[in-house]
DNA sequence: CATAAGTCGACTGTTTACAGTCGGTAATGG
DNA sequence: CCATTACCGACTGTAAACAGTCGACTTATG
């Protein structure tokens, strides 16, 4: 009766492998671990307080998201994007969100999901006044949004592997001009075309958006 | 001058995480672990002859690829596909391929994609009297170059951690009912479309055949 | 002085050992 | 006979130790 100690409501605690994994990102995605940075695994576990047994998992984990890339002899670094890769990894965004758009429109009954998606663009709305990572993080929660309420796991589970590297564009691209784009009419317009059910105007909507997305990226 | 042991051609001699993952990837796409069977590491790691540390890294990877999920306490077993979820891998997969053959019918010259293709093609058709295994591996084969000729490595990547789940699919399935929508046809008419350079055309080849397939498969 | 052999240091690959926890089962008390 | 507690076995989480390899720097040698 005395201990409770926090697990009660679906909190559980993360293991020390999980609270590496998102330490990592949120290091690379930030920045603090700039691209082209060698990282050294006994570096690491010692900073993060871990063995490296536990941090070789988590950094497996990273490589697969395509935060961090191979040298020759299993030396990690932290992957450099150039214009080419940022455009490419929208191209797959694109592709894996229109398939979200065509999905929700077909759905017989898109009153959730309606409800949904104007809850997240009213927590883009309140993030406007907040710090640049506000605003990301809330546009990046529409979207991720967007393909949760599919309903297909494959689908979302695809998407938040592309998380990372969609992160580390918009750092590329100097996080002002990565906002700047983030206007909430053009999730606006996503979210009508999808309470309207035309799935063409849905995945249009979408693909103009990465389209201009990546252009503003690369400039 | 004696040694020579074999690494002179890119043969590098895989580190023994990558030749568990192999392992695994192939016992369990082959049906060897058979779905929902419960996995030990300290068993596996026996059976594999290495230790548990190079084991679990493997795993880590295994699921994230889909082809493995965890259970409460960190317990591990070989994924189980429904209906729905076979249908779900195949619309991302439908995505992400009609995204490959939208950028290919792009592509200003496209000789030498309709050269690979062809050759794919061709390999397939040697395989029509081989076994199912090879009729199956010549038919991802056509499609993982076709995401890959394509030039966008994160698409390539999104496919191949696709790719587990696809064979999964297949595997659930049966294999006599897998391959038997494997027409050389079907992936005769992709060829052509994206030789012609009729994005349209070639996107929605690619759809049909997607919807064909996982319709069969869950039939 | 240039080149080849040798030595040192830094990392990753891999293994072994230890700790904590959950589930079941047997012992115990009413 | 039922319930409760104490113990035991099985696994995962985590840490620490061992081994091999590559590169850089140094030293010997013609």
């Amino acid at each position: 009766m005395a201990g409770l100690t926090a697990p009660l409501l679906g909190l559980e605690k993360k293991s020390l492998r999980e609270q590496a994994l998102s330490a990592l990102r949120t290091a690379i995605t930030s920045g603090e671990l700039e691209p082209g940075r060698h990282l050294v695994e006994t570096e690491l576990s010692e900073m993060l307080q871990i063995s490296r047994g536990t941090l070789r998992e988590a950094l497996r984990q990273l490589e697969q998201e395509g935060l961090l890339s191979a040298g020759p002899r299993g030396r990690l670094s932290v992957r450099h994007l150039d214009g080419k890769e940022i455009r490419d990894i929208y191209a797959v965004r694109a592709a894996l969100e229109s398939l979200a758009a065509r999905t929700l429109c077909e759905l017989p009954d898109r009153q959730h999901v309606t409800k949904s998606l104007h809850k997240a663009i009213d927590a883009m709305e309140d993030a406007t006044t907040g710090t640049l990572e506000e605003r990301i993080e809330s546009d990046l929660e529409f979207h991720r949004t967007l393909c949760r309420l599919t309903g297909n796991e494959t689908l979302l589970h695809s998407w938040e592997s592309l998380e990372g590297s969609i992160r580390m564009s918009i750092m590329f691209a100097g996080l002002e001009k990565g906002v700047s784009n983030m206007s909430v009419d053009r999730h606006k317009d996503i979210m009508a075309a999808i309470d309207t059910g035309d799935a063409a105007l849905a995945r249009q909507t979408i693909l103009e958006h990465m389209d201009t997305a990546a252009a503003n990226l690369v400039a």
